[in-house]
RNA sequence: GCGGGUGUAGCUCAGUGGUAGAGCGUCACGUUGCCAACGUGAAUGUCGAGGGUUCGAAUCCCUUCACCCGCUCCA
């Protein structure tokens, strides 16, 4: 193999990381789609609103994010707090399952809201919080007000001379003539209320040939229920003890109102999620350790720290079983100087087994599992037998040995990695002469990790070059170019984010070095 | 879904009722001595889509789709 020799390039990269605020969004998807990273999905169609397909390139840098987080968590995951090797599995559970585990998981019933539009004010209110106050002695106008506020007297006047006898009914139950003649709660004029429009956030679908309520299913808004499905079979095949995890990659969807912002918000997209078991009383410090893990290893993604944060969730904002939550924030070029989410690592307690599990009180409904013919607990026997030396009562042995563990789920985007890395590596260089943009990936992210070039096409450098670009190619994605000027092939390799580039040159062929 | 904006070649755009254009990019051949060189040639268009007005529509009208910004929602 021919010697590296001296590299008269010019680096293309600043000194210090770029205020991201300073890169254009449209450059971005631009150079995206113009390099092969991401397309519009069925684009020859006209595309489709929230979906997107990756090109070589794209998949390949996605590919290449993905495998990096499956080593960092199932096949070389950390030292944990207590010194000792994390252990986590692998899972890939299918994308449908069963209707009830989204029912018992609280998303068909949290996913699922009524609502109506006011054309008027253009306002937007849950449908089943408006309360329509009927006169039944008229046929209208009939003022529409939120639930729990009274009508308020001043604005009936402006309506009615008297104060009439109003009826309150549900906006949900309300005829359409009654509609038609309602005034929305903010509005000044009958007939503004569009009819109630239940918006599901997930994508439902028929398995089978009849397509009925009955067989209704959904595509999963989150891989992270696949893995709770599959705690008890994990647990009795795999010879794991809590504390552990299971982690999943794949594919999830969800009905968003309004897809956004390029990748960042779109309606099929890839997560990358790990649920790890724990016992209840370590559970906040697991909790920290992968809050600060997870952190970490953004930064070995060469994310810079100064565009990323850890955002803890206020107490009003966590979800009820919850005891804490935190984001992984990243300063995208459309949120900066803010954040935008990027990784949310929950304590989620006991909810998710328990809500799965026969015959255990689902802790928002209060109602019985009777569905899930499984329990899904476990039984410590490393704790009974600590319990045991400890001379504690029977009893309490037994009822402190079988516990429902709980959870902290490390939940990130993969196709929003792929976002932050083709955002974090963009870089303008606008003075430089050659390519006006970089991509400037860390090698082992690249699509491709090099460039072999002759420098001209003659006196036999393109024999040279070929013969290493055979070489280097049964390792690594490389590519041979010999076409055109040397200035655009460096260009763009610049533009792919291509980390080494090879030029055989007039010496190569009489001392063994390129450039 | 609502309000505003935008859709013409891979990209950036010109084209306001009369033959579909430019620059860059891509490809071929020639040339080449280290940062998008040069020469010659070539390919590439449902003018976002559908309908209407008109002798004639990229251009005017209606509808629709996609994207961008704001609201709402969210990994």
């Amino acid at each position: 193999m021919p010697n590296v020799g001296p590299n008269p390039r010019k680096s293309p990269m600043p000194d210090a990381p770029l205020d991201p605020a300073s890169k254009s969004m449209d450059d971005i998807v631009a150079l995206a789609k113009r390099r092969g990273f991401v397309y519009p999905a069925s684009e020859i169609y006209g595309g489709l609103r929230g979906f997107w397909d990756y090109g070589p390139l794209g998949t390949a840098l996605k590919n290449n994010i993905r495998d990096w987080w499956w080593r960092c968590m199932v096949e070389c995951p950390p030292i944990g707090p207590d010194g000792e090797p994390v252990s986590i599995v692998g899972l890939d559970s299918a994308i449908i399952q069963n209707p009830k585990t989204w029912q018992h998981s609280g998303h068909v019933a949290g996913f699922t809201d009524p609502l109506v539009d006011c054309t008027e004010t253009q306002k937007r209110y849950r449908a089943d919080h408006v309360v329509i106050w009927v006169n039944e002695a008229s046929d209208g106008p009939h003022l529409a007000f939120m639930e729990n506020e009274e009508p308020n007297p001043r604005r009936v006047r402006k309506f009615y001379k008297d104060l009439p006898e109003l009826k309150p009914i549900s906006f949900m139950e309300i005829s359409d003539e009654q509609r038609a003649n309602a005034i929305g709660p903010d509005a000044t004029k009958p007939g503004s209320l569009t009819e109630p429009r239940t918006f599901n956030l997930m994508l439902d679908t028929f398995p089978g040939p009849i397509r009925d309520e009955e067989n209704k299913a959904y595509l999963r808004p989150e891989t992270a229920q696949g893995i709770f499905l599959n705690f008890k079979n994990v647990l009795d095949t795999m010879r794991v003890k809590v504390p552990f995890g299971i982690a999943q990659i794949g594919k999830s969807f969800r009905n968003e109102v309004t897809p956004r912002n390029f990748i960042f918000r779109s309606r099929e997209f890839e997560q990358m999620e790990m649920e790890f078991f724990c016992p209840p009383d370590d559970s906040m410090k697991w909790y920290e350790f992968w809050r600060n893990e997870r952190f970490n290893w953004w930064l070995t993604l060469g994310v810079a720290k100064e565009n990323l944060t850890l955002r803890d969730h206020p107490p009003d904002e966590l979800a009820f079983y919850s005891k804490a939550t935190v984001d992984v924030e990243y300063r995208y070029p459309f949120t900066s100087p803010g954040f935008g989410e990027l990784e949310g690592v929950a304590h989620r307690g006991s909810y998710d087994l328990t809500a799965h599990s026969k015959g255990l009180e689902h802790q928002k409904t209060g109602e019985i599992n009777k569905d899930s013919n499984t329990k899904l607990d476990y039984f410590d026997q490393e704790l009974q037998v600590r319990l045991q030396a400890e001379g504690k009562p029977k009893d309490e042995i037994k009822e402190r040995s079988r516990y429902v563990p709980h959870v902290i789920e490390p939940a990130s985007g993969l196709t929003r990695a792929v976002l932050v890395l083709l955002c974090e590596c963009f870089t303008p260089t606008p003075d430089r002469e050659g390519s006006k943009y970089v991509l400037s990936f860390k090698p082992k992210f690249a699509p491709i990790k090099a460039g072999i070039f002759p420098l001209v096409n003659k006196d036999g450098m393109p024999e040279i070059g070929q013969t290493l670009y055979r070489k280097l190619r049964e390792k690594d994605p490389v590519e041979y170019d010999g076409q055109q000027s040397i200035g655009k092939r460096y260009a763009r390799m610049d533009e792919i984010g291509t980390p080494f580039c090879f030029t055989v040159d007039g010496d190569t062929a009489t001392d063994n070095t390129v450039t």
